[in-house]
DNA sequence: ATTGGTTATCGTGAGTTTGACGATAAACCT
DNA sequence: AGGTTTATCGTCAAACTCACGATAACCAAT
């Protein structure tokens, strides 16, 4: 059996929290196929790079960002006839940032922004794209209520009431401060007190916290219903 | 930015219990390289195939298992060093089957066996498949804690007992069966009464229970600590 | 038929966690 | 000083877990 060969890609689906929405960022592309259309950010595997080191370039190289990003392999699309130009297979990594500013366009993409989830079009995307940003979407929702991973779209050090907005931002649900907090706080490992406080929303200042290094919430923090 | 070509291969981590054991389907590999090695049973992507049709077509070429398996892309493996013939990446896949007879030797492998996954030593295994097997084996316990994925290890109707044993050989722990039982039959949708009963255990008969539809165990049944 | 072994199933009570929500604390603005 | 806003602590009932007692329904050997 002699193995037929493939365009090999890695494709990104970047999610930031913006306006207390859940934010994908999407090119537009400046090359064929689907010239003009937004799509995820990503390019072809170098010959000789590892896969986890192309989505950190095409991450660096679209967004600027690098450090303190969470970057995890979210899965592979090789539909044989998902690229016109032929037999194409993207290994998609899911990136979770804080909120940056506004992206940068990078060589193969004419714009790029950071677009609301629940507004994104499916029909524009590129590919498959759409389905990859879903899978992402959903992934990041699961991991959210088992491990302590809202702190990556955070900065360093953020409060009880930003790690919430995190949760509601992305699950699209409103949760109750004090029973969060209650929880986040009583979990030993998901976050750690810095000693700080901070009071840029107005109020009464808030203990500032960091990521801790709880790998796993046990029990889960689950996802209230509809 | 020319894309660089790579070899595409499926993998399988097919999972099943034996002799209330977790046990994996080894090939023992017929051709270079690692020949003779222990290897994890797969082979290249043909040109047109989409993934998990291979992944299918490899499953059934190596166990004649088709229908009734549950199957999943697990995740891809490309280090650029990972395969000395060239850079080949693959995707693997999770099978979890019932209990099957033994084994068939495919066309690439000379023999082939299902071994515990406690048992397998991790440097006979061919290329980077010690990981993947790994990395396939913590997927099935995390999924059996919030999924009804445990009845794709049973057949097509069971007892609590039974499932139970699926529980206990995958986690490696031994599980309360008054709780379990009440866990399973009180989670709505979980497992649906068939009305018969079944008694190859020697005591009282059980109730024979098939798989239901609910998609999500909600609360999870989380695995006990050490 | 009775006894004992085995497995299935039902219950029970203490401790833990959740969900809804009241109350107080500590900043700000007028 | 009074009102607004956000943070944090408490309370209580309901839900769930965990450990384990008790009963039910089969088999095999007396």
């Amino acid at each position: 059996m002699s193995p037929s060969l493939v365009a090999l890609a890695a494709d990104l689906v970047v999610l930031t929290i913006r306006r207390r929405r859940l934010c994908v960022l999407l090119v537009q592309r400046g090359i064929e196929p689907h010239l003009g259309r937004w799509a995820l950010p990503g390019g072809f595997v170098l010959a000789d790079e590892d896969l986890l080191d192309a989505a950190y370039r095409e991450l660096a190289e679209e967004t600027g960002v690098g450090a303190g990003v969470h970057l995890e392999q979210l899965a592979t699309y090789g539909a044989p006839d998902r690229d016109p130009r032929g037999r194409t297979v993207t290994v998609a990594y899911l990136a979770l940032a804080a909120a940056v500013g506004d992206p940068v366009a990078g060589s193969d993409a004419s714009g790029a922004a950071w677009v609301s989830v629940t507004e994104v079009d499916d029909d524009t995307l590129a590919f498959d794209h759409a389905d990859i940003l879903r899978d992402g979407v959903e992934r990041a929702r699961a991991k959210l209520e088992y491990t302590p991973l809202a702190a990556a779209f955070c900065p360093a050090e953020f409060t009880v009431a930003q790690l919430r907005a995190v949760y509601e931002a992305v699950w699209a649900r409103e949760l109750d401060p004090r029973n969060f907090h209650r929880k986040v706080t009583g979990t030993r490992g998901f976050v750690e007190p810095t000693g700080r406080t901070s009071n840029v929303d107005g109020g009464r200042p808030a203990q500032l916290y960091r990521r801790g290094a709880l790998p796993y919430l046990n029990p889960p923090l689950t996802r209230p219903a509809e």
